[in-house]
DNA sequence: TCAACAAAAATGAACGTTTGTTTTTTAATA
DNA sequence: TATTAAAAAACAAACGTTCATTTTTGTTGA
């Protein structure tokens, strides 16, 4: 009984995903047609129903598919952080950030598409606990002596959440709304400013 | 030779406008027909092409005036402030910014309907030059030598930038993106526990 | 070793709707 | 009654999905 190799068929989906969601988040979810995504992927119209029961199961798949990778590469920056309030690390983490918002800019993109065409149905669980979650995770960090004494009654765990959607959305805006330099400076310069900011929070 | 009064075109034009503003923002541009739009304001099919001679300039046209009521709250929050790094002022931005958020949420998430389906092709301007409008119009208070012995070459155009977007994406996240209590506490404690952060980058 | 076979995969035409827009018809008004 | 506004009908194109058909492919029997 002749079956397409478990592979081959997960490339398939995979070529016919990374087309669909460019082109959703280029045109939004309503704005592509099936036949365009087939056409661009040199898959035939009626094959893709082979592999998708309807369009909204096929932009399901890919938000599961890449949300996946961005928990990983979300576990992954997060590890990589000790001290999570010295200057050094706040400009690494600056650093990481820049690279996933250009790498995935796409995934993003989707949040919004999802947001404006499904209500935010599919994305809403990736905001939900995120800071909670940074304090579970940096419960030692947050709890040393000098950082404490530093930030007199400031809840680390919001310095923190603060510090990472400021790094998020401005990368966010550079690079999805095409705010070139919105801050009125370089990448560099913002970055170096905003880490010399957060610093000075508990640090003289 | 009959013609409308100028008043009632306008109306209607509002009325339609109102109507495919909200259908935009729940369901995006292409998800929205014009024939919805029609049934809903109330206003038949045929009628809204005398109105506007295309879907897409209905949507420049809402672009357009709600950018101009937009501009008109910007400005108007911006001449509110007098002292920008004082904590009661940073605590009165942040609730004016909330309102404008709540009250014009519909506006932005045009704005993701334009990056989404548009390429941001009629919301790009709204970001150029930000910064620097601060650092024209608070001129004087940026430059009070206070604030520059407190900041230490932290340059104040940036940081109050910083602050400006920092408010902006903490409401638009818990409006938009259902993200309740995305910071792990309420709206009022993060509002409170920024403003001392913000204050603490140049006063101790 | 290799045609023959059956089952799965791929294809593109076809289906019934829905789309944005245009055209035609009707209603309203100075 | 002349002219515009509003409504309704009509149009071609495009939509998501289905389906009959062809192509591909792993297995089998000689």
């Amino acid at each position: 009984m002749p079956r397409l190799h478990p592979n081959i068929v997960d490339a398939n989906r995979r070529k016919i995903e990374r087309v669909a969601l460019r082109l959703f988040c280029a045109q939004g979810f309503h704005g592509t047609s099936m036949r365009e995504i087939a056409t661009r992927s040199h898959v035939s119209l009626g094959n893709i129903y082979n592999y998708y029961k309807t369009k909204d199961e096929l932009f399901t798949s890919i938000v599961n598919h890449y949300g996946q990778v961005m928990n990983t590469q979300r576990d992954r920056l997060l590890e990589s952080i000790h001290a999570p309030f010295e200057r050094d690390e706040i400009l690494g983490l600056a650093s990481r950030i820049r690279d996933v918002v250009y790498r995935y800019g796409d995934f993003w993109l989707l949040m919004y598409v999802d947001v404006t065409e499904f209500r935010n149905r599919h994305f809403e669980k990736f905001f939900l606990g995120l800071a909670d979650e940074f304090r579970n995770r940096f419960r030692r960090e947050f709890s040393q002596p000098q950082l404490r004494r530093g930030l007199k009654g400031l809840d680390p765990g919001m310095v923190f959440a603060a510090m990472w959607m400021q790094f998020f959305n401005y990368f966010l805006v550079e690079r999805l709304f095409r705010g070139r330099r919105h801050f009125g400076m370089a990448d560099a310069a913002v970055v170096k400013g905003l880490s010399q900011m957060y610093e000075r929070v508990w640090r003289r």
